[in-house]
DNA sequence: ATGAAAGCGCTAACAC
DNA sequence: GTGTTAGCGCTTTCAT
């Protein structure tokens, strides 16, 4: 059994007032050193800190944003998923940006659900934070009303968007389907397919598809078949989603994936049924993943930049808070990679 | 260039005094709707609540906990690092459950620095928050003045600690070295070794290399060589890492690694160098990674459940917060599940 | 360079 | 079942 009991602190320290009297001046002269805001002298500032330092004083930025409004430093991130290698690197990139720059990162996760975000950001507005970063293009309707009447920033990650609510950035996820499939194509296949995961009511991550497919047309081979698997991206998805796909098309001369995780997945599959690879089946996924540096094969993919997504998302949205000018759209360069599996 | 301007949006829509004039009741018997406390007619109420729908009023939480202090629902989370598979499921799992208690996850990356805890701490502890969940058991002796003066809940997670400050939840990290060890003897293994990361200030996962010494020790066989990388773990850590081992200690029977991650880049050396695996060198990992289900040969490793760990560690927080009786120490079983590879 | 007064939006405590 | 009063700890505004 617990030790210590809750019992609701109601004062856990020294507070404006109590460093003022200790120190001898005025609440203001405080608050003024503590935010750096000029209107003291150097000796009042030491005496004052050393109050500070003395009765271990902890700032109550409740009260403070509370009585300003303008003061806030909590920003709101939702995403899809932490549990995402490429979500989580972004996710991280951005902490610790905005952490860097003074803010703290409340976090949210939403499963690609707009109600769930919609639920999230609810709760997140009551803290009255000084701006917000969503994942994804696609917002309830309640969302984008809650939104538009806060008039907070709002930085939109990871598809690109070229009419933000108010700033975006992100991949251009079709062009780079569209350069894979050219790619392929290119590379003489013929008959291709994809693996990836059932798109739920938003829309992240199936627009790599939708440029691929244009690209195969395009070019008088359309796509043959995919596989949509109702499941979340992993290796095993990528394993059983080829086996699934190839036992309905045997005779696919390649695969694009969703993503690594997946291309990885599938290649272990070809080699545990002694598909060649890339002789018999091209293989090529999308992100760049770490693993794929330590294959026999070196997988054919996109590089992309989570780091860079995340971080130019705190970026631009500390710009909008402190005013100053900044793009609305900006998009992250991705890089097709040639390795040995297409 | 942006197009909204951050104006300071000094009222953000309606508060408590709009909606009751609106209703035409006082403030108070809204306030009371709104957190549900009793005495009000039902009639007030669906009056009440047809205005706060009407004028889409926003509750600001700022001046709720501020006003109260017990009522925060603010809940710091710290952890090593985001993007790492295991530490991301947890994040993942204590924020969903936070969540649905009604508690709000406000994120720190501290890349297991001491110090960098402590300054995220500080500016946590500047929120009221209601409870706090922290990575490891080494804190900076700042970061442990802060939490006593607070007095707020705190859990402990990752590692087993007998001995927390409040609370904790973790994996007895120490006795899954010692089974490993003991298993890997027991398969006949004598010339054993170890591919870990370099601990730094904090031991965050060492302990299972000496809980794996230990076991061998007690055999006869003690460890012949490690390999302690200052790098962060991958897959490619744990390639590299065999390559040095092993050509320093060419004779090594058998690798245990300080997780899957490292592990499976060990396989992939080994087949890189048609090393056998585990005819000539044994390979055991620990975590449980779902990569390994589509592996050609299956890992040995100790399967753990990082979920378990953020579940519990948020319902251990909630249930202090609710002063409901609860554990002080919670170990999280792990289990040991040979595979092909040792 | 410093201070005094007012007020941010809510809840606790106490009326009625 | 409902209202009134006071106050949480800061910042803003205006004096001095």
């Amino acid at each position: 059994m617990s030790k210590k009991t809750s019992k609701s602190p109601r004062k856990l320290g020294a507070n404006l007032a109590q460093i003022a009297d200790a120190a001898g001046v005025s609440k203001m002269t405080v608050s003024r050193i503590l935010r750096d805001s000029g209107g003291f002298s150097e000796e009042t500032r030491e005496r004052v800190m050393r109050e500070i330092d003395r009765l271990g004083y902890v700032p109550n930025r409740l009260a403070a944003t509370f009585g300003s409004e303008a003061a806030s430093t909590l920003v709101g991130v939702c995403v899809p998923r932490v549990t995402s290698r490429l979500y989580g690197e972004v996710l991280e990139s951005i902490d610790r940006t905005l952490f860097r720059f003074g803010y703290q990162t409340m976090i949210g996760v939403n499963d690609e659900l707009p109600d769930v975000e919609e639920k999230w950001l609810r709760g997140l507005l009551s803290w009255r934070p000084a701006g917000v970063i969503l994942s994804g293009r696609s917002h309830s309707s309640a969302t984008l009303e809650l939104l538009k009447a806060t008039s907070i920033p709002v930085v939109e990650i990871w598809d690109l968007n070229t009419s933000p609510l108010d700033v975006s950035v992100g991949f251009n996820h079709f062009d780079c389907g569209h350069e894979m499939g050219q790619f392929l194509i290119g590379r003489g296949r013929r008959r291709l397919g994809y693996v990836g995961i059932q798109p739920s009511t938003t829309t992240m991550g199936s627009i790599r598809s939708e440029g691929f497919q244009k690209a195969l047309s395009s070019a008088g081979h359309p796509l043959v078949a995919s596989e949509l698997l109702h499941d979340k991206s992993s290796f095993y998805a990528g394993y059983y989603g080829t086996e699934n796909l190839l036992s309905r098309e045997s005779n696919l001369d390649g695969i694009y994936y969703q993503d690594d995780e997946m291309a990885i997945g599938g290649l272990f599959f070809c080699q545990a049924r002694n598909i060649d690879v890339p002789g018999q089946l091209a293989i090529a996924g999308w992100g760049g993943m770490e693993a794929a540096s330590i294959l026999p094969q070196r997988l054919t993919t996109t590089m992309v930049s989570t780091q860079g997504v995340g971080k130019q998302a705190a970026e631009l949205l500390v710009a909008r808070l402190r005013d100053e000018p900044c793009k609305d759209v900006v998009v992250v360069p991705t890089r097709l990679v040639p390795g040995a599996t297409a």
